[in-house]
DNA sequence: CTGAATCCCTGCCGATACTG
DNA sequence: CAGTATCGGCAGGGATTCAG
């Protein structure tokens, strides 16, 4: 199943995704949500929504992340289409990394993401169906 | 660090969580994400967003899902604050599970996710910055 | 009926070292 | 500079079993 009604507290649209019932690429959010998972994700993407880098900036601005792990997160990005890598001739080698217009599209995702995050610190209001 | 600037191509406004550079719970997005994250949670999230359920109708509503899995994600939504426990008296026992209006602030986050894995499927634009 | 406890297994993440 | 290779630790998730 899917999580169209999402918004929609009691009366919820008719939508072909609606019926998931296992964790799959079947539904929109669970695609979405494979797409951020892993750590340092969202940190990585951040720095790509300021605008394109090079690795070396990259870097810089995520000193704890690992060569590893960087590298990964791009890649799988780059395969998912969320990021567009171009390799500079010359000297030094230098990698530009730039999020795609797809990628730009998670500008809203993450808004969202960071707006609950800035207000969900209050849980003082409470609620029953 | 944190990913305030989302949704702002070039300019990014100043936040005071804008530098975060590891991910800690300092960051909105984070916070956020730690709250969504681990398999099925969306799933439990999104039964929980057409109205409260009771545990036996969770279960029958996702049945891929063990009692385990079901409890941890339950459990930990409630010390989240996001959903409410609610034990009801007779027989046979019951309990019904509700979310908070905090849990119900979620919504426009997964229906923003929702947007992104629907359209996402074409990753035909490309662009750099 | 509603969960909590236990066990095992898998995959991720980090650190280190090495190559084009 | 920009990665890849390898290894080990650890937490998450599934199945099963037991308890209130």
């Amino acid at each position: 199943m899917a999580h169209q009604t999402v918004g929609y507290p009691p009366g919820l649209p008719d939508d072909p995704h609606a019926h998931v019932e296992v964790p799959t690429p079947a539904c929109p959010v669970e695609i979405t949500l494979a797409v951020l998972q892993g750590r340092w994700t969202t940190l990585v993407l951040r720095e790509l929504l300021r605008g394109g880098r090079a690795y070396s900036e990259l870097r810089q601005a995520l000193p704890k992340l690992s060569d590893k792990v960087l590298s990964d997160r791009l890649a799988r990005l780059c395969a998912l289409g969320i990021v567009e890598r171009d390799r500079r001739a010359g000297w030094p080698p230098q990698v530009h990394y730039a999020l795609t217009t797809r990628g730009q599209r998670l500008g809203p995702v993450l808004q969202a993401m960071w707006d609950w995050g800035v207000q969900g610190a209050d849980r003082s209001t409470e609620s029953r169906s």
